[in-house]
DNA sequence: ATAATATATGAACGACTGTTCAATTGTTCA
DNA sequence: TGAACAATTGAACAGTCGTTCATATATTAT
């Protein structure tokens, strides 16, 4: 996200100007694109990609995902607050345990377009 | 990733033994999982998120998006080749400019759900 | 009360990421 | 041919990430 030096720099004009223009037209706000990708970034770990796919299939506690995984309970807590950061997930607490669920169901949608991206490769 | 320690275990006995049964019959292959993960975080960077949004408007060379997102045509490349190692984008040489394009629609979708979602925040 | 337990948290560590800078490749045009 | 230029690449650097370990909090059971 810097700025450009003399010899690294393409001389335009731009190339392709009308096609420039029209993303220009349909650029959204520089906060949003942000928060996008740090939605994406909380899908983007292996084991926060599991535990999302396991929390679309069944509510669980920590403990539960913790077995399920094979991660110790430290870790998979770690990474459910960033996943609470992110709204991904939602909790519930019942007694000493805390059940986890999805967020909403654009997660549950993401994670089934997403596996059927990575499906569907030679 | 890792195993887990005395101290740091839950005494189970599975809590939601149920629960984790079902979970365990959905589970896809771990491959997948991983491509998947690796998959999202290839769309989470603001960069490559924004590079991403651009080219679902139109098709762009790597000066067009240079002028477009303020980046270095250097920094841009160089996502550019991560985003076409993940098959995210796809390119077209003509001369000495290299246009590129969303490689296919689930890109898109995913983009226009991640938007949808971080779009309807309170 | 005390012990046991489920979850959460902070610090610390090595591993990884995104940019910059310098250099290179390959194409166009004079 | 050689100069100009779009794009690519590799090395290097600061910054970030995910785990572990030790400890803390809060609820339950004795």
């Amino acid at each position: 996200m810097k700025q450009v030096n003399a010899t690294d720099t393409c001389d335009f004009y731009l190339v392709n100007e009308e096609a420039v223009q029209r993303v220009r037209r349909a650029w959204v706000p520089e906060e949003q694109l942000i928060r996008l990708a740090e939605t994406f970034k909380a899908l983007g770990d292996p084991t926060r990609a599991r535990i999302l796919f396991a929390l679309s299939q069944a509510e669980l506690c920590v403990c539960d995902l913790s077995s399920l995984l094979d991660v110790s309970p430290s870790a998979v807590s770690h990474q459910l607050r960033l996943l609470r950061q992110q709204r991904l997930v939602k909790y519930r607490r019942e007694g000493r345990m805390a059940f986890y669920s999805l967020d909403d169901d654009h997660i549950r949608h993401l994670l089934a377009e997403g596996l059927r991206h990575v499906q569907e490769e030679a």
